[in-house]
DNA sequence: GCCGTTACGGTTGAT
DNA sequence: AGATCAACCGTAACG
């Protein structure tokens, strides 16, 4: 059961404990990285603790995601039937298998890759297990067969499941994924928000349209929707609407880009208009327009670079990892759906 | 004062 | 259905 609100930090903003910061937020927090807002600034008018603003900009820089990584779930195992019956066949050809070496050939024939290849002892556990004195009993099931079965790379778990690029380590000597390569890892769902709201295929059209597109951000929406999420609501909280104290508004508001652009945030039709909340809160001060954020009547940049609420156009002027493109692609799609 | 790191208490979702 | 586990979260505090 969720808190109607959050619990508030130090520094005033409130926060869900155990939720990730809205996305809004976490996309506020990198658009001020870029124009070169230190982050003590950041934590300070965002009122958002400086450990999480030093880690939202660590993960973005090493990975080009402003989103959370998935929470939940768990590892998709790597003893997947296929790989089970590769093992089988592996042991029926040749009993005298060392698990060892059903490992090799698993990697060899593409039948697992380095991410999802089972260790030598699940191996022995499968062997002892689940294919115990199979090698001997169905020596003639072997002739049945191809002698070399195409291995199956695609399987449920390894196409759904790649690794997050985030939390697989880098082999020694492999270069840090790229942005737009780190986005292939789907793990851990395949719900995506586009599945789940029905949108997929308007999305992607829109996807296709817009060159620019960064599909890391498509991956991004999609990773942080393992979540069977509730339907929007529209409730109030202390006179703040819910959508914009939640962390989870990204769930209702946020487009198909993974990017809760602060217009789509709060132009959605099913979002009520904004009201000044009553009470402090991270979540505050989001106008019509991402350059229109505002904090707090009496916060200056201490770097002296001054934001110019009405100067600054973010989306216009910002590049990065290609979020303003997108979320200009996506939002009328979001705009029509949500 | 700034910032990277980490312990902590929490949520989430697959098993 | 509920427990367990392992992933994640942001805060607070430390150095």
């Amino acid at each position: 059961m969720e808190p109607a609100f959050g619990e508030v930090n130090q520094l005033g903003g409130v926060f869900v404990n155990g939720r990730p910061l809205p996305n809004a937020i976490r996309l506020r927090i990198v658009e001020l990285a870029q124009l070169g807002i230190r982050p003590c600034d950041i934590s300070r008018q965002l009122r958002v603790s400086h450990g999480c603003v030093s880690k939202i900009l660590a993960r973005y820089n090493e990975t080009g995601s402003i989103l959370p990584g998935a929470i939940g779930g768990s590892k998709p195992r790597v003893t997947t039937p296929t790989v089970v019956k590769h093992i089988r066949t592996y042991k029926q050809r040749d009993p005298g298998i060392f698990a060892w070496e059903i490992r090799d050939r698993l990697l060899a024939d593409g039948v697992c890759d380095k991410f999802n290849l089972p260790s030598v002892s699940s191996i022995s556990r499968i062997l002892r297990n689940k294919i115990g004195n199979l090698a001997q009993q169905s020596q003639y099931e072997s002739g049945k067969q191809a002698p070399h079965p195409p291995p199956q790379p695609s399987l449920p778990y390894n196409h759904l499941y790649s690794y997050p690029a985030s939390k697989v380590p880098n082999p020694p000597g492999m270069p840090t994924l790229p942005g737009h390569m780190a986005m292939h890892r789907i793990w851990p769902s395949s719900h995506s928000v586009t599945d789940i709201l029905g949108i997929r295929s308007i999305t992607e059209q829109q996807i296709s349209d817009s060159p620019s597109f960064s599909s890391a951000k498509l991956e991004e929406w999609s990773a942080i929707n393992r979540s069977n999420f509730p339907p929007a609501s529209s409730s109030l909280v202390n006179g703040v609407d819910k959508a914009h104290l939640e962390p989870h508004e990204a769930k209702f508001t946020q487009t198909p880009s993974g990017l809760p652009t602060a217009n789509s945030y709060v132009t959605a039709p099913s979002i009520p208009p904004y009201h000044p909340p009553t009470q402090v809160s991270p979540y505050m001060g989001y106008s019509a327009t991402t350059s229109a954020y505002v904090t707090g009547p009496t916060w200056q940049p201490a770097s002296g670079s001054a934001l110019s609420p009405h100067s600054c156009d973010l989306a216009g002027s910002l590049a990065f990892k290609n979020i303003a493109a997108s979320r200009d692609a996506i939002h009328p799609v979001a705009a029509s759906v949500l």
